[in-house]
DNA sequence: TGTTACTGTCTTTTT
DNA sequence: GACAGTAACA
């Protein structure tokens, strides 16, 4: 038989990494050294040797890397194999492990995942009632409190802070009573599952008797305890990540894992790719000069394989306004020259605040761009409403997405009768949707209220039986009901544009249509609801089907490449990003600016500001401490005035499309 | 109960 | 300079 790949196309270090199927593997891999492919000739060569697909297991970071990897060893052995494996990310996996065993750890099996504003919502609610309404403690940092313990395997409600703590058993008795989890749940509770129940944990070893996990920089405590459950003796276990390009510390990212990995697994071999296929020399050295500052680092230095190139630019800016335009300019003059895709060139900044007047001023000039992951599909307002019926229609007794809805779109059903509606369900024991159904409690109220609540009861229970008894495809039913109760005329009323309107019916039919395909499948609301609650928006479109240069955050940026880069807003307070300073956590900030540059193939282009307009005023800023420890050998460092002094003249000598490039080159 | 106008707060990054 | 939350009004 042909061989899926071949080991003449692989470098030293990742034929050895191919090679090195059994026991424990660490591979660190170098930004841009070939690591998916890797990885995926890894498992390719494992199915050559005999190994069943059926036993092999990889854990990637999202959906889409998940996807991709399934694609590709698809392309390398056959489709037949690539579907046989599982390939998913941590998160996917528990639900399928929870779905399967959860009533083992006392809850139903149809349990529902919150996430986002369920779970704020919730909070906000037990904020009230603990502490009245006068508290103003943000929800936003009770739950990153709560889930900082919960991955390092610690309960909540176990929180030094006496309020803290109260507020954590509460959240978590809560969610046990609405037989909800959240997504950190899912971990702790698959984690608990395998370690109490060794069946399950033996079943699970059984059938997976190889483990990748990607992106293991990103992997926290829980995961790692996780991990050690998942894989038993002989640990045939490759784990794969880079801890320069740790960047999710504030998530509760252990780069510990990674750079105590022989702790957790015994005798690992450790395997580097430091040959980058990426970028130029000189990008290179600049994102070495600087990564050299960490400490505590596995000691790693890229070898480029494409020498010299452009040297890389810094450049000073008078404001933020100067910034994008003068980046938008060059853009445009350079695509005329250079004859570039659009999608060539990328923006990159620390917060999506920044990327504000950079929308405009590619706009102003007509240059196609797209924004990832700005705001999540699934945060969106609209789209949140619709995913609550959803979960409405599948379990009534999850209250926070009931209460959600209960007003939405308007019906009459005041705050006050929520209230009065949640109080009378705490009293009794039982859920918001039984308050609701129950006459004891509707007799209680005023007529129109009554009458209200009565409605709705109806279309929600009418419409559950539609999909439930009449066997309807749920997205049908959905968008019936939706229709009846005049749902998005009413959503279209509060917009204040048409644009918006637009988008936002969009997010609405999106939401219906995917729901409809779902049902087409034969699967349930609830699974619809896991898929919804698991995808992230790196997920589905983003990238490739929308045109345009790219506009995205460091953080996102992870991952991809470009040819042309631009990293913007290099200021003290902002890459460093002033809280990090505070926390202590310069060093992440640092690998976040490393990340950064090595996204750059050809030509990077770094640029800072005096001044820039924050919280609607103007600031004045410093540069970034981190410009210091770059070396310089290949970095030209010049301004704004500079270079378009330069470009002036260069005008008046008739040469109009002589570019910025052009001049900066030689 | 719903709508409007104002005020204060924030902006890290997200599976 | 946006947006959520609040206060005041219809």
């Amino acid at each position: 038989m042909a061989s899926a790949f071949s080991f003449d196309s692989l470098n030293h270090a990742q034929r050895e990494a191919v090679g090195a199927l059994d026991g424990p593997v660490l591979i660190l891999a170098g930004a841009g050294t070939g690591k998916t492919r890797t990885v995926t000739c890894r498992i390719a060569h494992m199915l050559e040797k005999g190994v069943r697909p059926e036993h092999v297991l990889a854990v990637t970071f999202t959906n889409k890397a998940a996807a991709e990897m399934r694609e590709r060893i698809a392309g390398m052995v056959s489709k037949k194999a690539a579907d046989a494996m599982t390939v998913s990310t941590f998160h996917s996996l528990c639900v399928k492990l929870l779905r399967g065993g959860i009533e083992k750890l006392g809850y139903k099996r149809n349990f529902a995942i919150f996430s986002g504003s369920d779970q704020t919502g919730l909070l906000k609610q037990l904020i009230v009632r603990k502490a009245g309404a006068e508290e103003k403690i943000k929800p936003e940092a009770v739950l990153s409190e709560i889930s900082k313990l919960k991955n390092k395997g610690i309960d909540p409600g176990e929180h030094e802070n006496d309020f803290f703590a109260s507020l954590g058993r509460a959240y978590q008795n809560e969610l046990r009573a609405q037989n909800a989890v959240d997504f950190d749940d899912l971990l702790v509770l698959a984690e608990q599952l395998l370690r109490e129940h060794h069946d399950v944990r033996d079943a699970f070893r059984q059938q997976f008797k190889r483990v990748t996990v990607d992106e293991f920089q990103d992997t926290n405590a829980l995961q790692m305890q996780l991990l050690q459950q998942l894989v038993g003796p002989p640990y045939h276990v490759c784990v794969v990540g880079d801890d320069d390009q740790s960047i999710y510390g504030w998530r509760g990212a252990e780069v510990a894992n990674i750079l105590q990995f022989e702790k957790f697994f015994p005798n690992p071999r450790v395997i580097r790719l430091e040959e980058n296929y990426r970028s130029t020399h000189a990008v290179l050295h600049t994102a070495n000069s600087l990564i050299r500052h960490n400490v505590g680092r596995r000691e790693k230095i890229l070898r480029s394989t494409r020498a010299g190139g452009e040297p890389v630019r810094l450049v000073a800016m008078p404001g933020d306004a100067e910034e994008a335009e003068f980046i938008a300019e060059e853009i445009l003059a350079d695509k005329g020259t250079c004859k570039r895709a659009w999608e060539d060139y990328a923006i990159l900044f620390r917060t999506n605040g920044q990327s504000r007047k950079l929308e405009e001023a590619l706009r102003e000039r007509k240059i196609p761009y797209r924004m990832v992951g700005a705001q999540s599909f699934y945060d969106r307002k609209e789209v949140r409403d619709v995913l609550a019926y959803c979960q409405v229609l599948a379990s009534p007794d999850a209250d926070v997405s009931l209460l959600r809805i209960l007003n939405t779109p308007n019906r009459g059903i005041g705050q006050t009768t929520a209230v009065m509606a949640t109080d009378w369900s705490r009293a009794n024991h039982q859920s918001v949707w039984q308050a609701l159904c129950d006459p004891q409690f509707t007799d209680g109220l005023g007529p129109k209220a009554r009458a209200a609540i009565e409605d709705f009861v109806a279309r929600i229970a009418g419409t559950k039986a539609r999909i439930e008894i009449a066997r309807e495809n749920p997205g049908d039913a959905l968008k019936a009901m939706l229709d009846d109760m005049d749902y998005v005329p009413w959503v279209g009323r509060g917009c204040k544009t048409d644009n918006e309107r637009q988008q936002r019916g969009e997010g609405i039919a999106d939401v219906i249509d995917q729901l409809r395909k779902h049902g087409v499948k034969g699967k349930d609301l609830q699974s619809f609801l896991d898929a919804s609650a698991l995808a992230s928006d790196r997920d589905d479109d983003d990238l490739e089907k929308k045109q345009g240069a790219t506009l995205i955050t460091l953080h996102a940026s992870k991952g991809l490449e470009f040819p042309i880069v631009y990293l913007v807003g290099l200021e003290e307070g902002i890459l460093p990003h002033k809280r990090s300073i505070v926390e202590g956590t310069r060093d992440e900030e640092r690998r976040l600016l490393y990340v950064g540059i090595t996204r750059a193939r050809e030509l990077l282009t770094m640029t800072y500001c005096a001044y820039r307009t924050k919280y609607g005023e103007r600031t004045h800023c410093q540069s970034s401490s981190f410009i210091a420890e770059i070396d310089d050998t290949h970095m030209l460092h010049t301004t704004y005035d500079d270079i378009l002094g330069a470009e002036a003249s260069e005008e008046e000598l008739g040469n109009f499309f002589g570019g910025l490039k052009g001049l900066l080159g030689d």
